[in-house]
RNA sequence: GCCACCCUAGCUCAGUCGGUAGAGCAGCGCACUCGUAAUGCGCCGGUCGUCGGUUCGAUUCCGACGGGUGGCUCCA
């Protein structure tokens, strides 16, 4: 499941431009999204582009307000019911809090400690009886019934019930909501109650229980969570379930989540032979098998003719360094804990890189730089690691090792919203490239509490390029949301939150402001009234990490990338021993012309060949027999089924040079 | 890191109410010589994640550790 948010209907309350972090969209490295079609986004306005496949799976997208607001009531209305069934089972629990979100619901509990003296927690058979005990709960046809109350008899109400008591103080002075989320909305404390449980609630609710289709609803599993999402604060046991008007769509949506399954990019990125983990080897740390390998060859060829032609420069650097470096860039003090270790060397400690920013500082300062060499930009395709903790991990998304699609810009401050939408400019043709068409721009400010711990403390800095940021993307037209206290330590940051085709939702493209490490290292530049001036370091990955893009892409193509991306572009395939000879000859001239491309000489008959090549996704098969053999032509087969018999080899030869060359999105 | 669950052949999975395991695919061999998604037969392949405990006996029960999955927290 996926991280969740609070989801509203369809009239409640929205963020505004520069809304509340926790109403915008947030970057997440796993798990299925929730639309940005729900009550969670920011403003219909602000989401650039729309739906791709797969929000259009999902019903919910294309309902109509009225369905999502029943759809709503029925998903919040169901979790009051499970809360009842909980309590029925461990009369003891204590409740927190049980919110709709897409596609489902949830709601927490506390269940005390066992006799062992550790927190209680749900199990499997738990569930099963929940799930029983909800069921004669509906039967019951139990109105749902509202009432307001004051803070005092709120208090009375749930004596017992700790984290509502907290819930109530937050709504009594006003400012949080129910869920403990900031709102701007007035103080009313209300309840709503059918049959034996009221809840601390706002709703709005169904009428009653029977409106709960009995089988229509399935809990699906249990999880940890944080009080108030905190991780100081006590663990909560969460029950996740979902619930659909009829058996049917909870059908369609378990059999949708079965066929996600199928286009996860671990699953594919096995049976594609493009990576492997190795319990050996370690958590987090990819092995890229040879096709693994031509995707990073492929997406690094891409990235230098964009950025050659872009201006940037290409460095080296090294993937170690000494402690003093990190110290004076800043990173030991803020990011130590996502850092690996020290090790030291002949009594100096050794810090494995996580960025590969301070390298390419020392580089512009490696000699005096006047204002008409700015910008500078400086390109590597960095390799770093980083601790992430081991619950963190996620397949390619979130790992420990990677290589950057990293670079530096250094330029005067006159030339910042020039070099920031240029960059932005890039995802965009990439973006474009991938056929990538539903992303949100997330503009990631400091937090005021966070100066000096999480982020440089220099708040007229910060809000000062917080602001630099914001205008060029309003004068550049590009719709954004803002979210506070994301931003990283050395400044505010544009990142790009995307979605894979089975609805995955992550971030990607990143584009940030560095106003606090260049004068860390003393970085100046000469301006044309011959005075020192420090430059502004723009950091940027618009294809992210090897890692997250080719683990991005996996979901998004299935596995059937573009021809220049496919590891193996074409197989020959003989139709007996007899046109083997033939078949190498075709595989030879292939090659020879810059495809890639193998001759499946095996013993297997031709059938299970195709098959097999069908499988790995190859986008060409050509087929060759005698007919071919006699007129040097080969017969095609594309991946999608289409064919074309009897073309003559060095037609098809320049055909997909053609494809190659373009990065062509199609087939034909 | 935290909570829950899982870990049997290269892959996908059966199975053992405690007496050291089986299938399909893959691989290898033989036969078949075939026109657009699996030819047939045979063979090979597992200290049942690791280490400890209980037991006459553990892959099976218990514990720790490792790895994975779904969440929470955190991020490219």
């Amino acid at each position: 499941m996926a991280r969740r948010l609070p989801w509203r209907p369809s009239s409640g309350e929205r963020a505004k431009l520069g809304g509340t972090a926790c109403q915008a969209p947030r970057p997440n490295g796993r798990g299925l999204c929730f639309s940005p079609t729900e009550g969670s986004r920011p403003d219909d306005a602000l989401i650039p582009l729309q739906t791709n496949a797969s929000s259009e799976q999902t019903p919910m997208a294309k309902s109509s307000e009225l369905e999502k607001d029943f759809l709503y009531k029925l998903r919040h209305s169901t979790a009051h019911v499970m809360a009842q069934a909980v309590l029925e089972r461990y009369p003891e629990a204590k409740i927190a809090i049980g919110p709709p979100i897409e596609n489902g619901f949830y709601y927490d509990f506390d269940l005390g400690k066992g006799e062992d003296g550790k927190p209680r927690t749900f199990t499997p058979e738990d569930l099963e009886a929940i799930e029983k005990r909800m069921r004669r709960i509906i039967a019951g046809r139990h109105p749902f019934v509202y009432r307001q109350v004051t803070a005092d008899e709120a208090r009375r109400l749930f004596a017992d019930q700790p984290y509502k008591l907290e819930l109530i103080e937050g709504l009594a002075q006003g400012g949080v909501d129910e869920y403990g989320n900031e709102t701007t909305e007035p103080p009313v404390i209300s309840t709503y109650r059918h049959d034996t449980f009221e809840d601390l609630c706002r709703g709005p609710h169904l009428e009653h229980t029977g409106q709960i289709p009995p089988d229509g609803f399935k809990l699906l599993s249990v999880a940890g969570a944080y009080w108030r999402g905190d991780e100081h604060n006590p663990m909560l046991q969460r029950i996740y379930g979902t619930a659909w008007p009829s058996k049917k769509e909870l059908q369609d949506y378990l059999t949708m989540l079965e066929e996600a399954k199928k286009r996860d990019h671990r699953k594919l990125g096995r049976e594609l032979e493009i990576f492997i983990f190795d319990d050996e080897v370690g958590p987090g740390l990819p092995l890229w098998l040879p096709n693994g390998g031509i995707l990073i060859e492929e997406l690094e060829r891409l990235a230098k003719e964009v950025e050659e032609r872009a201006g940037y420069q290409r460095v080296r650097t090294p993937h170690l360094t000494k402690e003093a470096l990190f110290l004076r860039s800043g990173h030991l003090p803020y990011y130590a804990e996502s850092m690996y270790p020290p090790m030291e060397m002949e009594g100096v400690r050794y810090y494995i890189k996580p960025m590969n920013c301070p390298f390419h500082h020392k580089i512009y300062a490696s000699r005096p730089r006047s204002y008409r060499e700015l910008p500078i930009r400086l390109a590597e395709y960095g390799t770093c690691y980083r601790y992430e903790k081991s619950g963190e991990l996620f397949g390619l998304m979130r790992v420990r090792s990677m290589q950057m699609n990293d670079a530096h810009i250094y330029c005067a401050e006159s030339q910042f919203e020039e070099e920031f939408m240029a960059v932005v400019a890039m995802y965009r043709y990439y973006f474009d490239l991938f056929g990538i068409e539903r992303y949100v721009m997330r503009l990631s400010t400091h937090g005021k509490k966070g100066l000096g711990k999480k982020y440089v403390d220099n708040e007229r800095l910060w809000l000062k390029t917080e602001e630099m940021v914001r205008s060029a993307m309003r004068n550049g037209n590009v719709p954004f949301v803002e979210v506070p206290d994301e931003a990283a330590f050395y400044g505010p940051k544009i990142d790009v939150q995307i979605w894979s085709a089975i609805g995955r939702e992550f971030t990607l493209a990143t584009n940030q402001v560095d106003f606090a490490v260049p004068p860390r290292f003393n970085l100046t530049f000469i301006n044309a009234a011959g005075e020192e001036e420090t430059p502004l370091c723009i950091h940027r990955a618009p294809l992210s990490t090897h890692e997250r893009m080719i683990g991005f892409l996996i979901e998004h193509y299935a596995g059937a990338f573009p021809v220049w991306l496919a590891p193996q572009q074409v197989r020959v395939i003989p139709i007996t021993e007899a046109h083997n000879e033939y078949a190498a000859q075709v595989e030879r001239a292939l090659r020879d012309a810059g495809i890639r491309a193998a001759a499946d000489l095996g013993s297997e008959r031709m059938n299970a060949k195709i098959r097999s090549a069908q499988l790995m996704k190859v986008p060409y098969m050509l087929v060759v027999g005698d007919q071919e053999m006699a007129n040097g032509t080969v017969s095609l087969r594309r991946r999608d089924g289409t064919r074309q018999n009897d073309l003559p080899l060095a037609e098809f030869i320049a055909r997909t040079q053609e494809k190659i060359r373009t990065r062509a999105k199609d087939l034909a």
